[in-house]
DNA sequence: GCCAACGTTGGC
DNA sequence: GCCAACGTTGGC
């Protein structure tokens, strides 16, 4: 099982949202690294950290786990999307996207605090000037994250 | 609102 | 294939 972490403005998507819905489709990611993850790395049953970024503190609020692996993001060719991109068609797909599905909310774990924390150290999210939404994350620091948050990956894998 | 960091674009 | 210009991200 792999580990992510993937942002969402709080006042775009936030975690709540994703609960009410019942999962969604990670669409309108267009950066290449991110989509590379998503069409090839991320697998069924991997577990992320929902993080809620452009407020105050940003801050880890949810867990997710992927439902669907990489597919076409259909809205890459609706030229009524705002993430309309010319260059990709249904034949040729350029963007790609998961499913997601809400798992557990948790405390939220600030940015600060996760900044200050020891183990957590070499996390890409906390290296200066890194600003992709899709980020690998490793097992001890994920595990780290939860411990932060009270809880546990085998509680987490019960819920 | 500022701005550093970074990715993308396009002229050459 | 270089690189300047530009746009975006996202913390502060």
């Amino acid at each position: 099982m792999n580990f992510w972490l993937m942002k969402s403005e709080l006042d775009v998507y936030p975690y709540d949202r994703l609960v009410e819905d019942g999962g969604t489709h990670w669409d309108g990611v267009r950066n290449y690294q991110a989509r590379n993850m998503m069409r090839d790395d991320m697998k069924i049953g991997d577990l992320v950290l929902f993080y809620h970024s452009n407020c105050k503190p940003p801050h880890v609020g949810g867990i997710a786990r992927i439902k669907r692996e990489g597919y076409p993001d259909h809205t890459s060719w609706d030229a009524s999307s705002n993430y309309h991109d010319p260059k990709s068609t249904p034949e040729n797909p350029r963007w790609f996207m998961v499913d997601l599905d809400p798992v557990t909310e948790v405390p939220p774990v600030s940015l600060p605090d996760m900044r200050v924390n020891p183990s957590l150290e070499g996390m890409l999210l906390l290296r200066k000037g890194q600003r992709l939404s899709v980020q690998p994350v490793e097992q001890t620091h994920f595990e780290a994250v939860l411990a932060m948050a009270g809880t546990t990956l085998d509680d987490v894998l019960k819920s």
